[in-house]
DNA sequence: CGGAATCCGTTTCGATACTG
DNA sequence: CAGTATCGAAACGGATTCCG
């Protein structure tokens, strides 16, 4: 931490906290990773119910996702250690906050649906 | 349109409604198309403008997302038959709307911000 | 100035195969 | 079952150039 006053950021850590709120806003605005958290919701989910639940979504993006969203605290992973393995996540509290975020979208997707489609079908000029 | 009794849709439309919600999602969860709609906020921007205030964004993605954003009806986009010409950029009504979603996003990001920082230096391991 | 088009390196992503 | 590694294909993204 460098230098500061009371409670008045230094230059320097302001701009460190502008580019890590970048980073954090760019690992999680992010297709994969919103489904992700609202398939998770409030309950606990494996690894293949996921995989399964998450239409689309590929083997790697999904352990590639799990582990981002691991690492930034917004899931846990929780290892049973059973033959065969059985893994479960289940979102934290800061994931839990930003999964109501991503319910106001996915809200706002279906009340605006019809709309976008008639904007589409204007588009064509 | 697929045939349908009463209000009850055919699953062939609940599918391609389906499809797409995910399209549509797919569109608008991306870290460019997010903070641009963030950054025209209530206003009215130029095209440069936006480039200059959304910080890191390349000439080419800014019209890219510009243009999927205004093909979806989340923006308005005006030109000003002048020389040199000016083209300003304002959210409509879906777009302002999806605009409550991204503050909360934003918000969320800052509030988190040092849980997050100290979830990573945890995942050492 | 805004935008389209091109070129080209980088990253993403899916498929596949392999480990514990 | 969950995860890692590898390998092409495809998409992304930046820089540059040209046009209205």
């Amino acid at each position: 931490m460098t230098q500061q006053i009371a409670g008045i950021p230094a230059d320097a850590d302001i701009s460190r906290a502008d580019s890590l709120a970048r980073e954090i806003f760019s690992d999680v605005a992010n297709k994969w990773a919103l489904l992700i958290i609202e398939t998770i919701g409030d309950g606990t989910l494996r690894f293949s119910e996921l995989r399964d639940r998450v239409e689309g979504i590929s083997h790697k993006m999904l352990t590639q996702n799990l582990r981002m969203l691991e690492r930034n605290g917004l899931v846990t992973r929780t290892v049973h250690p059973t033959v065969p393995p059985r893994v479960e996540y289940t979102l934290l509290e800061a994931g839990q906050a930003l999964r109501a975020t991503v319910d106001l979208m996915c809200e706002w997707t279906q009340y605006y649906l019809s709309d976008i489609e008639s904007a589409r079908s204007r588009y064509q000029a």
